[in-house]
DNA sequence: TAGTGGTCTAGACCACCTT
DNA sequence: AGGTGGTCTAGACCACTAG
């Protein structure tokens, strides 16, 4: 015994925004909504989402739906629970920055936040290299930078950066740009980086970087290829740097 | 109205084998007991575990309990499940060490696996560094091997390895090892690698390394330092690679 | 058709934080 | 004391796979 359905009847009563749609669970259809009032800065970083039950009660699902869908995103790194505090959307805040996208670690163990100098910070025509990096068309112009940042008073990394110049509108004139820039372009532009692929290799320092860094032309060099991709997937920066791995090293986890 | 808790009895017929623990989830409890016998191999790898029923009934668990345990146990990559057929023991399958633990890729994109030849591999006592690394007392063994890896039929990369001897018995007199070395320690000596944490520079290539890859000396290579590290924690291989990435590179996702 | 994992719901209780 | 997320249970139904 035990079986015979009960055919309950599910949810007729209450006007339901969502529906089940083949091959869409409800939680990803939640996930989706969430995801584009992020990107619409329809709640702000830093602010408290609604409780799993108001966000369940507005969408006519259950508050577990609206849990996994919550627990996905953290997952991500979109957002941040607090047991006992709330929902909260993630911020780049110094540890964040650091921990998530700035890799090199000190060999005795210890990160801090580096500080900058910008060389130089210009927009022009996109080389067909940063068309292709940034996904943009024929004709695009980008704004492009180049500097040098410290670790405790010494030069470690020149790099070079390339943003599409029609998603930073003004930027480009001065010199004095902020040390955490990702958030820098989630503040003044809305822009938000929510991941980054980077690909690896060794090259020989070229003279002006060897006279930067304060090392012989040709020592080895770490170079860090990445791009930055927003929460709607599109790239947003290409950032090149070469570092000095002489006293640092870049670290990852792997499994 | 609508509250007046029901105080209903809970579990108090069947002699429950776990207990609520003050800070111990019951679902981090069922995980340590699955993880116990994976590193038991009481489930060797590609065996299917018992269904979620099954396994709840054991332990007198919700299903829903052990669902937990098993999806983090997933995103550890221990377990891989597949709907309609079951829970299964993750395996060194060739596109899974690739896709995890080999990170050289083609600049064109795509991704094989490595050849190598072996050029030594002996037993000694462990150096000091190897003691730090892999965690070993004084008057320690390890086994050392010395091995070129090529891809296309190029020498591209130069690897050193040490590994435990007490835990690798009988190894170091063959030089002809598999390629899939991971899939070898577990099949040969129980041994299962959970993850790696690797810490990448850029050195300049001594006589010998740019001779077997038939580059300049001194000419930028990557390096790569990982040590691997069991279910069980345990740091069980130290691997420092030295990689040309004339043509390939090491690749990261971030965030 | 039977069995597995995947989704969804509903409700109770717990742990933590704020007021 | 009241609200939040965290854990746990129980049960129904869905989607996929195999015999």
């Amino acid at each position: 015994m035990a079986s015979k359905p009960k055919t309950a009847k599910r949810k007729s009563s209450k006007p339901a925004q969502l529906k089940r749609a083949p091959g869409k669970p409800l939680y990803a259809q939640v996930e989706e909504i969430i995801r584009k009032r992020l990107i619409d800065n329809y709640w702000k970083p830093g602010e408290a989402l609604p409780s799993e039950f108001e966000l369940a009660e507005e969408l006519s699902v259950s508050q577990g739906t609206v849990r996994k869908a919550l627990n996905d995103m953290v997952a991500e790194n979109l957002l941040e629970r607090r047991q006992g505090r709330g929902t909260f959307v993630s911020e780049y805040t110094e540890r964040r920055a650091l921990f998530l996208y700035f890799n090199l670690k000190s060999r005795d163990g210890d990160q801090t936040m580096p500080s900058s100098r910008t060389l130089a910070c210009e927009q022009r025509p996109a080389t067909e290299t940063e068309r292709d990096r940034l996904e943009l068309g024929e004709g695009a112009y980008v704004v492009a930078m180049h500097r040098v940042r410290e670790l405790r008073e010494r030069p470690v990394i020149v790099e070079r950066l390339t943003l599409p110049r029609d998603l930073f509108p003004g930027l480009g004139g001065d010199l004095k740009l902020p040390e955490n820039l990702y958030r820098f372009y989630q503040g003044e532009y809305g822009i938000t980086v929510a991941k980054a692929s980077e690909s690896v290799s060794a090259v020989p320092a070229e003279a002006l970087e060897a006279q930067l860094l304060g090392i012989m032309p040709d020592a080895p060099l770490l170079e860090i290829d990445r791009v930055a991709i927003t929460i709607d997937g599109r790239p947003v920066e290409w950032r090149v740097s070469r570092c000095n791995t002489s006293d640092y090293t870049y670290v990852a986890e792997r499994g």
